[in-house]
DNA sequence: TATGAATGAGAGTTCATTCAT
DNA sequence: AATGAATGAACTCTCATTCAT
């Protein structure tokens, strides 16, 4: 878990900061970027309009940020729950699971992720890959490659294939219905995925 | 400028309302929704600000009239090439091929989609699941019950195995680097669910 | 009746101009000047956007040729029935009556009248007190002259009375309830106006 | 260009409150509410454009406002001269030239009642007769009422002829010329009122 | 550090008017 | 004479940002 994380930040950022950068997650949820009023943030936060300039030097400084703290606390969260298997396909399940679990109990973060990673703002996908790297790394590692060289998953492209199984979590994960409940399973796609991925037997 | 063609009222009518829309499909991939500029649009389709309200009632209601002709398209395209097809498998190749040629040859409208799909406008979202349903029943009837009764393919939810597909083409479909290039290719992304959806040959 | 009439223009007037004279008082009526939509004008009278342009050089214009008609109407209407009375008295309640009763029947015309005499456009103001001068030289004239040189009057000043006697009927009859009901009734007017006019009897 | 001022908060807000509803009144007697323009208000009243929005919500909110300040004026001032008197009599003719000096002396807030009263917009009317229904009562109790137990006015019914007398003193009043002067003298109409109420003495 | 009044660029939208047909 | 697509100035309102306190 700690794993990833800037030990530093968590010294320096003041409870102030932390107010501030979740009343932005959940005005940027609901609003996106361009819709989001940064008056309504700091209000929200309980500060006056001015004080979430004394944190953050733009709106964008703001998004910026708080892409790094939501993928963060997204990949501590599912590799925390990964690394507790040791078998690849057992591995895979829980990739699902946790990531599905993530988008439930993280809806607004959640949102901003799938909002900003289809979104329009050239930069802000750029960061956010930039931010997600280590996941897509961790899947092709720590679940692809390990299922392959144990003999349980085909000879794919570990990459590719983490890109492809990235994505899916994402598009899966990101329909929810009125109520944040996903339309798909997590177990629904796990299966999908395993089948495409484990070596038919006999 | 061209303020009076010489031909027929209606022809002029719907060519300005072509012109619009492409113009508008283009700053909408662009900017967003909400980053558009209406002004910009009707420039850029070589009018002045005010025309554009001769023909689209508000911004919100251009958006609405552009994600129809587009999910029209999309729906016209892909359904035109999956069913040269005959076979289920076949037709599922057909349906990523398609779908990412669409994505190439259409990539502003590509990018509205995806934008509004997964943006945070509960409205447009509705009205473009709505206008998207067509398609979904489409993949899920044509392509995954047909290749079920012909014992092609396993016995899954066709409902959701469709939503599941889309879902993945979707996915696939809307990450391109700078070029417009997809990360993966449509053969990958067939054949990791044909693997996932055919019965297992010993 | 046909006196200040111009019969010249009754001949050149077309239908058409007839029909937007007529949406214009509407419209002007509900609106106000400055809220009046040129377009609506056109299309209510059952003609394009442009065809009032062909009658009318401006919107100012066509408001000046409304204030023209208005103030002829009213003129000949007050005029008419006043003149079937002799004596100063009958006059006076005639005046009130008639009045009130022009109120009544052209609501949208004496609507438009009112808002430009106490409205803010100067210009409109100036050219209404010209069309409506034959009115107060009626009154201060035929009813209040006429009453002092009779010996029912007391010796009052013809022009200031007639002036205080018209902006008593335009205020009281301008004050209309959501149904078009004047507040206050003729008689009750004349009445005050009566007992200020007329001699003491011992 | 004050943008801070050293002393309270409260203060400043007031007084730019105070400055901005002062540069509304001109600008609303000047060109009328349709046709009056906020950001010219708020620069007249040597602010931003935008500043007039920090203390009235839309362009209708600050008429609004206005309105009640105007009302709450006009009633202070002719109420506070008119109580002066206790005859009946001398109360009417203090009416009138407490009504005459209030349109003199702040003639843009006339301006403003005036084309409110008499103008097209049906929710600005309400507003302005329920601001001014104090009036209204004023002068029906403390002088129509007072007059006629004190034997000096005739059994008039208080309610409509208090109606008459203020649209009476509207109408007289909002006649004025280029430089402002009312056509009629307030004592002229006065004596009109007073011969019409008083009862006849041999 | 926190405040919030002030700023002003910029947005969506309206509409009087023009003019080729 | 009538049309209506096109025009573009002008308007109301929003909001990211600044800065004196």
């Amino acid at each position: 878990m700690p794993r990833y994380k800037d030990a530093e930040r968590e010294t320096v950022m003041s409870e102030t900061r932390r107010l501030l950068l979740a009343a932005a997650t959940k005005e940027f949820a609901r609003e996106g970027y361009a819709g989001a009023n940064v008056n309504r943030i700091s209000k929200a936060a309980g500060f006056a309009k001015g004080t979430i300039y004394n944190y953050f030097s733009s709106k964008r400084a703001l998004m910026l940020a708080l892409i790094d703290q939501i993928s963060e606390a997204h990949l501590g969260f599912i590799v925390e729950q990964v690394q507790r298997e040791k078998d690849p396909s057992r591995r895979l399940e829980r990739f699902f699971g946790a990531g599905f679990a993530f988008i439930s109990n993280y809806a607004a973060e959640s949102r901003v992720m799938i909002n900003t990673i289809y979104g329009p703002d050239a930069e802000f996908k750029r960061h956010m890959y930039q931010a997600y790297r280590p996941m897509f790394e961790f899947v092709g590692r720590d679940i692809i490659s390990a299922g392959i060289s144990q003999g349980v998953f085909r000879q794919v492209d570990p990459d590719a294939t983490a890109t492809l199984l990235m994505t899916i979590y994402l598009g899966t994960g990101s329909q929810v219905d009125e109520n944040g409940r996903t339309w798909l399973d997590p177990r629904q796609v796990a299966a999908f995925a395993l089948n495409a991925l484990c070596k038919k037997e006999g």
